[in-house]
This record gives C-alpha cells, sequence and structure tokens, in this order.
DNA sequence: TTGAAAGCGCTAACAA
DNA sequence: TTGTTAGCGCTTTCAA
C-alpha cells in the first residue's frame, strides 16, 4: 500500500530516537515531554529531516485548517480584493485559503468541492437566488456570505453600505442643483444594485426625477443605455460600477458631450484607475479587502463555536474627484 | 475518536447497503459492481446523503487533486490574471486551487505551507534571488516557476516574451524617428525587467540613445523618475508597466507637455483601462490567463510523470494606441 | 510523562 | 465481481 516511499513518517522518527510515534507527535504539538527524549526527538526531526504529512494530520483531527473562498470571477479586481482581505487575515491565523471560481463550472458544484476540503467557506455570490442560496448554504455550513442580505438564508452576511453611500452621492448632486438623474443600472438580481436603486427612490422623494436604465454587461450595452439614458436629458449620469461608468464616458466624448460641464458622472467601487483617469473619475470607495477582513472574521467566531451577528454592513466613502460639477441649468 | 459524530461513511453506506465498504467504493468510483447491489449501494447513498470525505481519500491514495500557487500580491492584476488562467484549466481538470499570497508571511514559509497540501505548486516571485529558489525549488518539487528564467532552478519554468515586445516597440519608436528613449525601470531584481532592459540594449546598437531611471514602487517616485528622465530631453518615454505609464502620463500633464505631440508614452502589461484611457495608452498585451493555462499544463504533465520542457514563453503583442506618434524632431 | 492501541474514513492488494 | 484485510500517517485515549 505503499503509495509514498520513502517518505519520513513519525514512525521512522520515533524508531530513530528510541521512543514512541506519541511521543514525537505530542514533542511536535509542542506537549510537554522529558527533556532528553525532547532532545532526541528534535535532533531525529532535523537528521532525516522530517515534516509530517498535514493531509494525515487534518483526517485525524478532523480539520483542515484551510477556509475556502467561491468567487464569481478571478479576474474581477472588486472580488480579488476581498480575497485579498480574507487571505491575509486567515494567514495570519494559520489558515489556508482554498479558492473556487465558480464563473468556470455550476457554482453549486464548485461550492460543495470546495466546502468538502475545508472547515468553512465564504461565498461571494451576487446573482444566486436567495432560495437557490438558501438551500445549498445549508449543507456548506459554517458559511459566510459577502455582499448579501438575505435572511432566509441561514448563514451570517458581510456587506458593504452602497445604499448610505448612493444616498451621499445623488444628495450631493442635488445640492449641486441636478434635478434629472439617470442611472446605468447593473444586474438587477444583484443585492447591490438594489441597494443603490432604493437609494434613487428615495432620491425621488427629494424632488429627483430618476431614469433608470439597464447598463448590460458589455461596453456595447453601456453605450446603448447612455444613448438611452440621454433621451431623458439628464445632468447627472450615475453608473453602477466603475467600469460602467468609464464606458459611458467614452460614448460621452464621443458625443462630443463634455464631462462634467454639461453632465456630470459618478461611478463606484473606486478601482484603481478611477483617480488615473481623465478626468478624475468621482466614485465611491468600496473597502474590498476590509469587507474580506470582516468575512474571516465571522467565519471564524463561527468556527469557533460561537454565534456572530447575523448580518453586518462597512461603511462606503463617496471620493469627490472631476467628473461632478454643479448642474448647468441652475 | 470520534471527532466527527453523526457523519456517514462509507461503512455506514456498506451496512445499509448489505455489502462491503469495498463495494460502495468501488461503486463510486466508477468500477465495474453487479447491477443489483449497484443499485442498493446508489439508493442508500441518496437516502443517507453520503458525501465521501475526500480528506480520507487523499490520504489513502496518496494525492490531493489541488495544486498551490503562490503569489506575490492577490490585489495585483497581474497576478489574478494569471490565477485565472490557472484555475480555470485546473478546476476543469477536476483539480482545486490552493492559493498563497506571499506578500503576507515570508515567501519561503509560504511556499511550504502551500505545498504541504497538494500535489504541486506553481510559484510566481519575480524577486527571490536565484539562488534561493534554487534551494527552496528542490524540496517543493514537483514545482513550476512562472515568470523566471533560471536555469540553475531544477524546475520548468514558463514566461511571457517580454523581451521581443519590447524590441518591436523600440523598433517601432525609431521607425517613426525617435532616437533618445527614456525608459522608466521596474524592480532591477525581476527577470521581466532585465528582459526589457536587454531589449533597450539591443536598440543603442541600432542608433538609439537610451536613458534609464528606476521608476520606483509608489506615484511620487514615478514623478521624480519622470522629471529626471526629461533631462535628458527623451522623446519617447517606455514604462516598465502600464501603472507607472499613468502616473507618468499625469505627471506630464502637470508639466503642461503633451502626449504624442511632444512625447511619446507606452506601457506594458495592456491592463483593462489602458484602452479606455484618454490619449488610449500604446502597451504591450501581456496575456496572463494564457500564461496559467501554459502554467497549468506543464505542472500538470509533471505530475503524470513526464519531463516537460525546460522553458517556455509566450509571445506578447504590442497594441499600437493613441499614446505614440512620430517623433516631434524627426 | 510515556507507550500501546485504537481510531480518523477511505482505498487497494489479495484471495475467494 | 466480491469481501477480507491491511494499510495511508497521524492523534488521542487509556492504563501504566
Amino acid at each position: 500500500m505503499a503509495r509514498t516511499r520513502g517518505t519520513v513518517t513519525i514512525r521512522a522518527v520515533a524508531e530513530a530516537a528510541q521512543v514512541s510515534p506519541a511521543t514525537v507527535s505530542r514533542f511536535l504539538a509542542g506537549k510537554t515531554v522529558r527533556p532528553e527524549l525532547a532532545e532526541r526527538v528534535r535532533a531525529v526531526v532535523e537528521e532525516l529531516g522530517f515534516r509530517p504529512n498535514v493531509i494525515a494530520q487534518d483526517l485525524a483531527q478532523g480539520r483542515t485548517r484551510t477556509i475556502g473562498v467561491a468567487v464569481p470571477d478571478l479576474e474581477n479586481p472588486y472580488f480579488t480584493g476581498i480575497l485579498k482581505g480574507i487571505g491575509h487575515e486567515a494567514q495570519s491565523a494559520g489558515y489556508h485559503l482554498l479558492v473556487g471560481d465558480s464563473g468556470i463550472a455550476p457554482e453549486l458544484d464548485v461550492w460543495r468541492a470546495v466546502r468538502q476540503r475545508c472547515d468553512g467557506i465564504i461565498i461571494c455570490s451576487p446573482y444566486a437566488p436567495d432560495e437557490v442560496l438558501a438551500e445549498a448554504v445549508a449543507r456548506l455550513t459554517p458559511a459566510v456570505l459577502v455582499n448579501r442580505c438575505a435572511p432566509a438564508v441561514p448563514a451570517p452576511q458581510v456587506a458593504v453600505d452602497s445604499h448610505s453611500a448612493m444616498l451621499e452621492l445623488t444628495g450631493h448632486l442635488m445640492n449641486l442643483g441636478h434635478r434629472r438623474l439617470a442611472y446605468l443600472a447593473g444586474p438587477e438580481q444583484a443585492w447591490s444594485d438594489q441597494e443603490r436603486r432604493r437609494a434613487l427612490d428615495a432620491a425621488r422623494h427629494f424632488g429627483a426625477e430618476v431614469t433608470v436604465v439597464s447598463a448590460g454587461a458589455t461596453a456595447e450595452d453601456v453605450v446603448r443605455a447612455v444613448d438611452e439614458a440621454l433621451a431623458a436629458r439628464p445632468t447627472a449620469l450615475l453608473a453602477f460600477n466603475d467600469l460602467v461608468a468609464f464606458a459611458a464616458l467614452a460614448r460621452l466624448r464621443e458625443l462630443g458631450i463634455k464631462v462634467p460641464e454639461d453632465v456630470s458622472v459618478t461611478g463606484f467601487d473606486d478601482i484603481p484607475y478611477a483617480r488615473l483617469a481623465v478626468p478624475a473619475l468621482t466614485s465611491v470607495r468600496s473597502p474590498q479587502p476590509e469587507l474580506g477582513t470582516l468575512a474571516w472574521q465571522v467565519l471564524s467566531s463561527l468556527l469557533a463555536g460561537e454565534t456572530p451577528v447575523g448580518f453586518q454592513t462597512i461603511s462606503a466613502e463617496v471620493q469627490h474627484r472631476e467628473t461632478v460639477a454643479p448642474s448647468p441649468e441652475r
């Protein structure tokens, strides 16, 4: 059955040091071992270059010290920002990161596969319907959800408060005299999009006239969306995220519409290029690493057998830059 | 010893189906089992909701179906692009991705820790000295190196051919009449930077006057580097990568220097924003996902016991855009 | 403090 | 084709 010939096992160490495997195990675990024995073991471990087989440890201990993270797209800086935050915390705590890209295989399969090899999972799934999520998550515990708010799902959730940020953004625009706003919307299923819409609904109560246009997924979709939005003669364009905003800016330039003189534009997420662009894009800083950190903390407390708060948000800050100016109609 | 009470094991299934555990194992592995038994097992598996414990499988089979990837920074789109490529291939092949961010803990510790829990590792380490790498990698096999060319390191290596791309770029500039070039250099230890410098050396043979200035790591460093480079009155600025290029563009704008009329600028990597920027940045498409794919293929053949080619490159293409124009001195 | 022994849950050689 | 048996390499109870 020797699949791993030549491997130095704990038994080999025990024999060479003339102690029992249990003693070696204890020594390695930092438990009290008589100094002479400890020294013998230490010497043999070094001489033989022994490295414990962590898979065997995992099996024996019923835990893996690994946590899984499922993201929809590894190439999207938004999710890798979250990953960074999780990774930082997890690695400091001696945990490893098993990553699944659910853009590749069916989301549920990815979740299950990832979850099998770790102690808990953090799920970023902006689009899966609540019911699907609820049923899946039940078999995945301990699990933490990122950027969702679905009370029906039996798992703690952490999210960025995009609603407040959007309120602040629209409030600011209205103070600058903007009355006709157009929203280049993201995917309807996304909770984060719903939150932004809610904020726009609020703005309506304060006299804003809001046009909502779906921005779709591709640059061409955005072009179409911008053209459609312009029909309502808005003085400000609010984009679902920075990428949509940039595509919109490109279209406005083509049309000879000046930003911010003729129309103001805002993004969301504050990706790195936002402040490098010309004009620099007014956006909302969405602190992905902090979100990841929070997600880890919640999962961590779950692993410790505690019962963390069911839903937590972190706030996002508006970054005022050059694409917003007073309304030309003021 | 029951650390996992209530778990449905293969033995429980075997008893309920009145067969041996081996039969259940075979059934699950898709080996031939008499139809009646197979059906009984299938039914029980479903009824009990049995899920094999993959950790136990890993131990018994001496493999994990997981590969490790170590990157210097999970938030850097360059590396996550590679990660995407690896993840895509690996997941399709039924492998999982264990990710280590070596920016967090000592690089060697991260490598070791990651390698312990998987069948092989892909290492992205632009800065570690060859000797360090060589020694470390020896204990990490099977391992594959990304974007390095270090013949002394006992592991296959894959890289983007930035040398050829840089040759093409400088050749193009010279054809446009540029003679005084300035290179805003990246980290000297990085092989990719050395490759770019080699190309510039070649350009010298063809009559180029090349100033090399270290661009450092921060935006302020770049400002200083640009100012220093301008002292040589270059007509073209070649940046180590797009981020440096954007920072340089910002500085040139501040100084009232027009791009591309007064000076041409090029980037490297072709990050998404490069083509959205105004003016759109001439850059070099560095296909990270393809690089990741190649890295996986090499590791995969290593896992299969084959001996892959020691060093492979993929080519990068110059993307001609708006920041390059004929030299004003032509 | 130490060692013997019994697991952790699964796979695979072997014999039937 | 099937069951028996012996691992995979480590941890942990238990008794000494």
